[in-house]
DNA sequence: CACGTCACG
DNA sequence: ACGTACGTGACGTGT
């Protein structure tokens, strides 16, 4: 019969976990980490696999069979640190405990004998899958071993199988001994080559496919890597040697055999070792009972269920949910529960949103977080106070965590680590109180409208917007990528053509040896760290064939690694869509930010770019629509400074741009040369960020003189913009703010700084930022009145993502026109200004091909 | 983990 | 005599 088999690294996942897991002991002082995190990544592989068979590795002591150079190889690897050593003996203990078999040789290490475990198991017709963060380990992979990496501490696993290997990792598994050999490991002290890294390495694996053949045809390497592979050849060879994992120990391995668990013996390490979470995974004992520790107890919820709903019914309940280990802590009064692997487990999942769905008052930490842990993007939850959201109105600068909250309002300490149960649970308590204290600090600042009204039903439908997602032509993507991969490639080689050698190119440093140190380029710019290669300095050198080459190859490149490559890899296997975050409490002006991917920063400014997003596309009978507001920085800045001559710009409808250059430069509107229109576009630019004549004469290439002409010839024409910026700075520097038309707050104590560089960056900030967080606010405003409207219409439209001044939604084709009427009404009337809003409409078959939609 | 670079509004 | 355009996030390099 054919098993499911895992085989665990125990020293690397132990290692791992003490890092993940810092500073966790007992009462006593009992160092736990990593045994802790150890079983936390065993339990939820036990969840996720259903193993037949569980076997863990361990070193035992040096090997002494390899190379002759290994002692002195392995003398130099780091040794364990002083409290991880005893927490070996107490994880063999609970294996034991467990039932789960160990491994161990003396003289050989934990990746060998584990090697020749899944060779045994495979050959016995097992499914093997081997767990490590030994990305070595990838060379045992075949069509029966998997290889599970652990990524980011412990939090995250990566499968890796002969397909994922060579997507991944585009080599074969035999071909990761030679990987290793060239590019080297500085975690296991694998030298490698110097100077060649894993691109290196791997465009040579892909040419050669093992290091003989690269050996034998060394003379087709070129330049200084040639050099350098045949310095090292010894060194690559033996590095290759380090890394190959051994299959031929001497151990067997009873695949059949399976051990017992020992529920009595695990409960009383679990209390020792005080993991009470785990306690919860044992048969209930018969005199069951919580063990008291000095802290507050921590209830499962899994377990008690029942309780909480009770305790919960119909009143205040406080929950603070962490999406990304999925766990959640629920508070009512002094009671507190706390559940894991909530993801996991739907049952634990609706009957918290049940309850909460009746509770009268709901605090959280994060409202959108507790929405898509609950998969509760479209219910009515009603959460009173967001922790989150509320402390970024307080103060957009300060730290929204529970720990640095409840500091600044004096309230109790908080045990234990972030990312921990222990800490969720100790915020959740802490709720109530924080609620009522930062909601007496909004409405006595005047925000309280502001949060309950715009930010919190604002995190309901970002939960939605990210839940929807984005659709994306995988294939387009894909085939882009591969495209830009080979464009890459082919001026990579020109460039070395010109530089007479090979190098990085992506590294500026490499580069700038090259341009100025071997060719003798101009220096015009330097960084902290050396001559700067910026686009802005390249332009400047373009006379030299391969500036203009560096400055392609670096487009092509930003458009593979950033676009094509990422996004494809963050196409959800479940929804064919793009998920993106939306952060509503990151920026310091009030505007919303992207990640994961970004969305908000596609490209849109070249033709190559665009092609980016021509992958973005709507489902069948949909199109894409994007409605932008036009101007909407300018729009404001007429309103909140009353000036009279930029209102009328704006009420008459004439090109903004234009109109600045007829008044700035002099001349009649209709003879405002195309040169002149670009400069006063730089000029309101400029404006609008908090002008310097240095920045300004940056922007457009003038001298500071000119620059400050400009300025002083558009402050003329435009005094009360004039007036605006001193006044705000001036209202700033006493208040020690400035406010958006919404009254958000953007705190800047640098105003009264001494230091005359501290306190011009904060003048600029104060000018900008009202115009800046207005414009936010009022695109906030419009998307939610936007969805509102469409749900009352009865439109089946969906808002997908906001690019600060753009919303972009999914419109079945056959409510086009009544769609686009409806989002421009509500956006253009979101507010009234003293100058009208303008949006400009547009749809497609994807977010590149928008065009116009003609509805006046 | 900081830095340089570059994508967007 | 200072030494700058405003607001973001992601990639690759190198310490």
């Amino acid at each position: 019969m054919a098993k499911t088999v895992l085989l665990i690294d125990g020293n690397s996942l132990i290692n791992r976990a003490y890092y993940a897991i810092p500073n966790l002991s007992t009462a006593q002082g009992e160092p736990t980490n990593g045994v802790y995190g150890f079983l936390l990544m065993l339990f939820r592989l036990m969840d996720d696999y259903s193993p037949d068979h569980i076997c863990v590795a361990f070193d035992v002591s040096a090997p002494t069979f390899r190379h002759k150079q290994y002692d002195q190889y392995k003398a130099t690897r780091s040794k364990m640190p002083e409290d991880l050593r005893p927490q070996l003996d107490t994880l063999k203990e609970v294996l034991d405990a467990l039932g789960v078999s160990r491994l161990e040789l003396e003289g050989y290490e934990a990746d060998d004998v584990l090697g020749t475990a899944a060779r045994l198991g495979e050959n016995q017709g097992h499914d093997v899958y081997v767990v490590t963060g030994d990305r070595d380990a990838l060379q045992l992979v075949t069509d029966k071993v998997k290889v599970i990496l652990t990524r980011r501490g412990i939090k995250d696993t990566l499968v890796v199988d002969e397909r994922t290997l060579k997507e991944e990792f585009s080599v074969t598994p035999g071909q990761v001994k030679d990987l290793k050999g060239l590019m080297g490991d500085s975690s296991d002290n694998i030298p490698g080559v110097p100077g060649v890294g894993e691109k290196t390495a791997l465009k040579l694996l892909q040419e050669f496919p093992t290091l003989e053949d690269l050996y034998a045809n060394l003379d087709k390497v070129k330049g200084k890597l040639q050099e350098k592979l045949a310095q090292y050849k010894e060194q690559a060879f033996f590095s290759r040697e380090l890394a190959t994992i051994r299959c031929d120990v001497p151990i067997d391995v009873d695949f059949d055999g399976a051990g017992q668990e020992d529920p009595e013996r695990l409960r009383e390490l679990f209390r020792r070792l005080e993991f009470t979470s785990f306690l919860d995974r044992l048969p209930q004992s018969p005199t069951e009972e919580k063990v008291q520790t000095g802290k507050p107890a921590l209830k499962s919820l899994q377990g008690n269920l029942k309780e909480f709903q009770e305790a919960a019914a119909a009143g205040e309940v406080s929950a603070a949910p962490d999406l990304e280990r999925k766990q959640i802590a629920l508070a009512v009064g002094e009671k507190v529960w706390v559940a894991e692997n909530v993801d996991r487990s739907p049952d634990v999942r609706e009957a918290i949103r049940s309850t909460l769905e009746k509770a009268s008052c709901v605090r959280c930490t994060s409202v959108k977080e507790l929405l898509h842990l609950l998969h509760a993007e479209k219910d009515p939850i009603p959460v009173e106070f967001d922790l989150e959201l509320a402390a970024y109105l307080h103060d957009s600068g300060s730290r929204q965590d529970v720990k640095a909250l409840a500091a600044a309002l004096g309230l109790g300490s908080i045990h234990g680590e972030p990312g921990t149960l222990e800490y969720l649970g100790a915020s959740v308590r802490l709720l109530a109180q924080l609620h009522k204290g930062l909601e007496a600090k909004l409405r006595e600042a005047g925000l309280w409208e502001l949060y309950h009204d715009l930010e919190l039903p604002l995190a309901y439908l970002l939960a939605q917007m990210e839940h929807t997602g984005i659709l994306v032509n995988r294939e387009k993507l894909e085939k882009l990528g591969e495209e830009l991969d080979s464009q890459s490639t082919q001026i990579a080689e020109q460039i070395y053509a010109e530089a007479g050698e090979r190098f990085n190119i992506n590294s500026p440093k490499q580069l700038g040896v090259i341009l100025f140190e071997k060719l003798g380029l101009p220096v015009l710019k330097r960084t902290k760290t050396g001559p700067s290669t910026s686009a802005e300095v390249l332009e400047q050198l373009s006379e030299y064939e391969i500036v203009n080459l560096v400055l392609e190859y670096r487009q092509v490149e930003k458009l593979r690694s950033t676009y094509a490559d990422a996004l494809v890899q963050l196409i959800s296997p479940e929804t064919g869509r793009i998920h993106t975050t939306f952060h509503q409490t990151v920026t310091a002006t009030g505007r919303l930010s992207s990640s994961n991917p970004n969305l908000q920063n596609i490209p849109v400014r070249t033709s190559a770019g665009r092609r980016i997003r021509e992958a973005f596309i709507a489902p069948e009978g949909c199109v894409l629509m994007s409605a932008d507001y036009s101007q909407i920085e300018l729009r404001v800045l007429a309103h909140i400074s009353g000036d009279e001559a930029l209102m009328e710009a704006f009420r008459s409808g004439r090109d903004i741009h234009a109109q600045t250059a007829s008044e700035v430069f002099g001349v009649p509107l209709e003879e405002v040369s195309d040169d002149q229109r670009s400069a006063a576009k730089a000029i309101n630019f400029g404006i609008v960020y908090g002008i310097s004549s240095f920045g300004l004469a940056k922007g457009i290439n003038l001298t500071r003189a000119e620059a400050q002409a400009y300025i002083d010839r558009y402050f003329e024409r435009y005094p009360k913009v004039k007036e605006y910026m001193d006044a705000t700075v001036r209202r700033g520097t006493e208040l020690g703010y400035v406010t958006t038309i919404l009254q958000r707050r953007r705190y800047l104590p640098d105003l009264r700084s001494r230091n005359y560089t501290l306190r011009s960056f904060a003048a600029r900030m104060a000018m900008n930022s009202p115009i800046q967080g207005s414009a936010a606010d009022i695109i906030k405003l419009a998307m939610l009145k936007v969805d509102r409207a469409l749900k009352e219409a009865g439109l089946k439209a969906k808002l997908l993502l906001q690019v600060h001044d753009e919303l972009v939604l999914e419109v079945p084709r056959e409510e086009l026109a009544a769609t686009g009427e409806v989002v421009r009404a509500e956006m253009e009337n979101a507010v009234e200004l003293a100058v009208p809003l303008l949006v400009e409409v547009k749809v497609g078959e994807n977010w590149r091909d928008c065009e116009a939609l003609k509805t006046r």
